[in-house]
DNA sequence: CTTTCGATGTTCACAGTGCACACTCTCTCG
DNA sequence: CGAGAGAGTGTGCACTGTGAACATCGAAAG
């Protein structure tokens, strides 16, 4: 067997009385009670148990219950970030800027509604009360941005007219949250995977729509038949 | 003095065995103990506390905890559907008939809206879980067929093309569901009230724009117009 | 007018929760 | 090496949701 000073240092399996690395093994487990069961069953003494540890050992890492809730929700909206960008990654290339804009922008909202779909209860708690939102009361996270890029881009490719730009960030993020909201509350036919999808590309058709005012820009008609022939899958 | 044998019947304030009326009085109960301080703070006990009955009382109407707040997110739906008669109701009568249908649509949303932000939590309560939506996933109350009429009315006034009729209303909705959840959240520039209402104006507007396709039918621009010069105060 | 019975409320009991307090263990640094 | 700070434990308290047995009332049946 090793030398016992070096195993020691880590990778102990046993049981020691300083777990190493505590605090994020709670939001962990606290993220997966929530995940599968939703808010109610999720208990910082249930959290601790699994974890193998007191439940007070939680209070040297968190002060709150609801401070342990707050820092799930924080690997939420990472999380979240994370389809995003798995989304918009998924786009096919094209020539035509404003095509790609177009298949960005809708990327973003695939994301949003994909991750709603995968961890429905998550996301209710992200939106369970006042928090996850800075002071301005937008996510703390990067697809925001990349959202006002995406209509940056939408501008500058001329489908979308220049007065109509501000607080397009808004207008974009009420379809796209309503319809995951929606999605995970099993409204109307939302609750099957492939109606759900195909009303999902309605809905940002329909949002594009409404964020550029009119439908009968000569690239827009464009970028609508390039998207519809090509897209990758996502992994 | 009366008879006491009449006075027994009814009307005795004093402390009775049997309340007459606890069911009504733990839901109206619970539901102000969910408007103020949200879902954590609310429980069955505290209820039925103080309506100033035991604890366990409440078990002779309800199965559950849960089935309590499911009892609030009833009166929580009746209650929004007010709000969207009232709305509707408030909007003034023209003569053009398109400009009379985009009105309605639009009032729904406002009513929505208006609900929404003055009663926040119990909204979520409403979405907080799988509850409140019937079999086919729309929620049972009037407010919906009111939505239904109203998109009718707009394909009939010939502003909406008939082809894109089909899933309008679940279209309409997310648009005013997400806009309503953000809001309450603090999203954005949503908390403050005069910016609110006018970002619902352009998201309605926005809306009605990706509803029927394109914003150029000459009786679009005369309704726009009827909007914005006369509407009635909501009382 | 009694009797009886079902609906409605009460009390007691139990497991589980969030959290405060005082205690113990271990690692690090002077 | 020894002290102190940071991390984890145990005990205790007020509270919760819920089950089971008991109490009370109103109305229907005799």
């Amino acid at each position: 067997m090793a030398t016992p000073s070096k195993a020691k240092k880590k990778a102990r399996v046993e049981r020691r009385y300083h777990h190493g690395d505590l605090r994020n093994a709670l939001v962990e487990q606290a993220l997966a009670l929530v995940e599968g069961g939703g808010i109610e069953r999720f208990s910082l003494r249930e959290a601790a148990r699994l974890v193998g540890v007191s439940a007070n050992a939680a209070y040297r890492h968190f002060e709150d219950k609801s401070d342990l809730l707050a820092a799930v929700v924080e690997v939420g909206f990472r999380r979240q970030e994370r389809y995003i960008l798995e989304a918009i990654a998924a786009v096919a290339e094209t020539a035509n800027a404003g095509a790609a804009a177009v298949e960005r922008l809708k990327a973003t909202g695939r994301g949003y509604v994909r991750f709603a779909v995968r961890h429905p209860e998550l996301l209710r708690v992200m939106f369970g009360s006042h928090a996850g939102l800075d002071a301005q009361g937008f996510p703390h996270t990067a697809g925001y941005g990349l959202l006002s890029k995406a209509l940056d881009a939408l501008v500058a490719a001329g489908l979308m007219p220049a007065e109509r730009r501000a607080g397009a960030e808004l207008k974009a993020w009420t379809v796209v949250h309503g319809f995951a909201m929606l999605a995970i509350q099993g409204a109307g036919p939302l609750h099957a995977d492939a109606k759900r999808s195909a009303l999902l590309e309605e809905a940002l058709d329909y949002a594009c729509t409404g964020l550029c005012g009119r439908l009968d820009f000569p690239a827009w008609r464009r970028s609508c038949a390039a998207r519809t022939t090509k897209r990758r899958r996502v992994p």
